[in-house]
DNA sequence: GCTTGGTTTTACAACGTTGTTTACTACGTT
DNA sequence: AACGTAGTAAACAACGTTGTAAAACCAAGC
């Protein structure tokens, strides 16, 4: 194994607590002893234990980040972010994948990892208010995603509502009248299908445009599979919709797919508008419309109330951190 | 902070070394107090302190991913496969982007983490074979990738050179004769790039066509944009390729986006084929022709492997494991 | 009643690190 | 000459856990 403190001393004929003070900067230390120690350590490429220093109360530097599917681009690039980010703070990030309620309760409620890690930042798609209430591990923590719970947690969010309604506007603004949603999800309430529905339908509302249930298709899950199978849906309708808000970017890449092999123009029979603003619409055929929130600041501040909570203890009052975002006018909504 | 196993212990009226007996299974324990301590441990929550457990001795259930890019989608949907897969071996997966060179040394050699994990998989991209021989890091290293050196390191990849000739050979079979390969990396020798090259070649030589260097467009990253930027490279040429092999299948999304800019048909005009197997090639319009390696078979002998070498320490020969790849035939190289 | 042998429980040490306390040195001050 | 004082170094304890070894207990056999 790796020469620990005390194989240093050894070698350079100090105490451990010597070399101790050497690696923290203990400004009492002599120029010599400091010489004589670095050598030391040097030449036994003396690395220090983790596992040890947060034993004694200190900080590994990890911190973890769960996420429901990493494969998912918007949380690989969201992830991306909070890697590149953290290193701002002195932080390694570990990812984690939750994939659904079971796991994700485990980390957060046994926190089976909790000993390892500084702090959490966790991105609930299945996890319940209750759940976070419940929650008995003291390892501070950040959600992402709007505020479920009046549990004294922090987290950031965008304004989901006002994104959707952002985009359902736009698709108004292109003299749409007949639109679709696609991506509910009735048996959840309160998660983010849920608030970009009511933002859908706000927008409506504010044109005094009738809502009409059979136009706003549930997605079991957010993958391309799922946009694909509702656009169909839709396009079956005696009065298929002119246009389409679909509640992520990969149901509208999907739903794109379907309008294709249907023989459907976009933007010229339906508009096509996603939610992310992934990559991968930009090089779409046709690119993609899309709302795209802050990544970047969503993760800054994520990370920032993090750091606020490891050093303010658990004392500190929850607090909340909202990122922008912009709509991006592509081809799916604008001139072909 | 959480209950230690002396609060435990105190709290059912027996050592501290009982508790750890029952909490391990220690055989010679009497029911009675078998049931006292679980009572205790279950009324105070008890979770095990990983960082003791691992200083002690143990492990931590932690095994690292390293890969170059996350957002990258090939290494998402490779690290989620490592995750799901992860969890036959009890392990958590923590990963790891390291972006280049530097993060990577500082993974691997440092082993700055090293302390909190079991074992490490790396998906080289900088990485040289000199550093891999120069890490001094006793932690179990899974290589992801072509072996680069003769340092005893286990490895599991597929065979780039054949998928790569399989891919060409696709296109020759359709008939095209002047056929562009996308993403040669000239600076950098024996890696990923390099194979799928020699690959490329040997399925000209097969047909007997001449190598044309003008054809080969080298790629900086792997991105969409560098796809983009090589193919217009090519467009420009006076004499355009009728079918393009890109080493990656962002590369290969980035290359359809600017010949759908420039109005060429696919594959009418131009043949395009990637390398990897993700799904938004699946998606993208049109449907992209790829070489998919068989990822949840890279994750099982990745993890079959290193723990292997977690288990059986360091003394083990280094082993070699190949996953296979399949040929995807999709829109980009077929009927439209 | 006392050894024997097995079962059950406990004390102790150790893993590597750092905060606290203590000890020593050299210097300048009374 | 005795006395702080500041600078430097080291001894010790503690974090939570588990392996080792020793101790305590119990029943059976003489």
């Amino acid at each position: 194994m790796g020469a620990s403190i005390k194989d240093v001393a050894l070698h350079a004929g100090v105490s451990v607590k010597t070399v101790s003070n050497v690696i923290n900067d203990f400004p009492f230390v002599s120029a010599a002893t400091r010489a004589k120690v670095q050598a030391a350590l040097d030449e036994l490429d003396y690395r220090p234990n983790l596992s040890a220093r947060l034993l004694r109360g200190g900080r590994t530097g990890v911190v973890a980040l769960a996420v429901p599917e990493i494969s998912a681009p918007y949380f690989a690039e969201l992830a991306a972010q909070f890697v590149q980010q953290a290193k701002k703070h002195g932080w390694t990030v570990l990812i984690d994948e939750t994939q659904g309620a079971k796991d994700s309760e485990r980390i957060v409620l046994d926190g089976i990892k909790s000993h390892l890690i500084d702090g959490l930042i966790v991105s609930p798609l299945a996890l319940t208010a209750k759940e976070i209430e419940q929650r008995r591990d003291r390892t501070p923590l950040v959600l992402l995603g709007e505020r479920l719970t009046k549990a004294p947690v922090d987290h950031v969010s965008i304004d989901n509502v006002a994104g959707a309604t952002a985009a359902t506007a736009h698709l108004l603004a292109l003299g749409r009248r007949r639109i679709a949603a696609i991506g509910s999800q009735p048996h959840i309430s309160g998660g983010t299908a849920a608030l970009r529905l009511r933002g859908f339908r706000a927008a409506l509302r504010t044109a005094r445009i009738r809502y009409d249930a059979t136009l706003v298709q549930p997605a079991k899950s957010y993958h391309r599979a799922d946009g694909y199978a509702a656009m169909n849906q839709l396009l079956d309708l005696p009065q298929p919709p002119d246009a389409v808000f679909c509640f992520n970017d990969l149901l509208a890449i999907g739903a794109l797919r379907a309008l294709h092999e249907r023989g459907r123009g976009v933007p010229g029979d339906v508009a096509v508008i996603g939610f992310d603003g992934i990559e991968e619409g930009d090089f779409h055929t046709p690119t993609l419309s899309t709302i795209r929130p802050d990544r970047a600041e969503i993760a800054r501040l994520a990370l920032a109330l993090l750091e606020r909570r490891i050093d303010g203890g658990a004392s500190a009052s929850p607090q909340e951190g909202y990122a922008p975002f912009e709509l991006l006018i592509r081809q799916s909504t604008g001139h072909p």
